[in-house]
DNA sequence: CTGGATCCCGTAGGATACTG
DNA sequence: CAGTATCCTACGGGATCCAG
């Protein structure tokens, strides 16, 4: 692509907001330390691999911590870092935003539909 | 903050959201409003045909506007509906937050990768 | 200039089964 | 409980050609 340098790049830290999955387990660590079991009941829809999956990728951009509690029986915990905090609150507005036009959503999508 | 409920479906909004070039071009409609190859040359590395999905699924939920010139050359126009400007207002502090974040990130991405 | 229509490939991601 | 390992399919998305 060899783009100028010129181009910001948001891509690199959108590619996290843009995860399916990502935003979903950030927020079921906001209000604190969960375990594996706890987040996936929490999250509705997650396969246990795609949870796994987003979890390793959220623990190497160091937005949480993953922590090994004992030997038998296995007890992990997980926990945002300071950094996933502020990122769970830059995403605040747009969570609220969400909930406030979903309807508006759902009606131009209809209205989009009914004229052809 | 962040009341357990709330159980309704982020998953419909986060997913206009999760989408990989819908904020680059409500971003790139944030100055006004842009013909096609405008956006296209300001979207750094977006195809032409994911450029007309985007801007179909955009329009399909209500956040931008089509307009059609009959004359010759064709000419298209595309501009943010008020809803889709507070979209883009709610994103803001998420791109601020990318910025302010991006070297941290990279920095754990390496430590991450060096301690594998 | 603004796209629509095809072709094609890589990968995201779900289902399932197995392990310490 | 907390994963890992496969398998497999759907779809995202790039390249290319074509049309109004």
């Amino acid at each position: 692509m060899t783009s100028p340098a010129a181009a910001c790049r948001p891509r690199e830290v959108l590619d996290i907001v843009a995860d399916k999955w990502s935003l979903f387990v950030v927020r079921g660590l906001a209000d604190g330390p969960r375990r594996f079991t706890e987040l996936k009941r929490g999250i509705d829809g997650i396969s246990q691999r795609m949870l796994t999956v987003t979890l390793r990728s959220l623990e190497r951009d160091g937005l949480l911590t993953r922590t090994v509690h004992n030997i038998m029986p296995p007890h992990v915990s997980y926990e945002l870092t300071p950094m996933g905090g502020t990122l769970h609150e830059a995403t605040a507005p747009l969570m609220r935003w969400s909930f406030e036009n979903l309807s508006r959503i759902d009606a131009a999508r209809a209205a989009y539909d009914a004229r052809g």
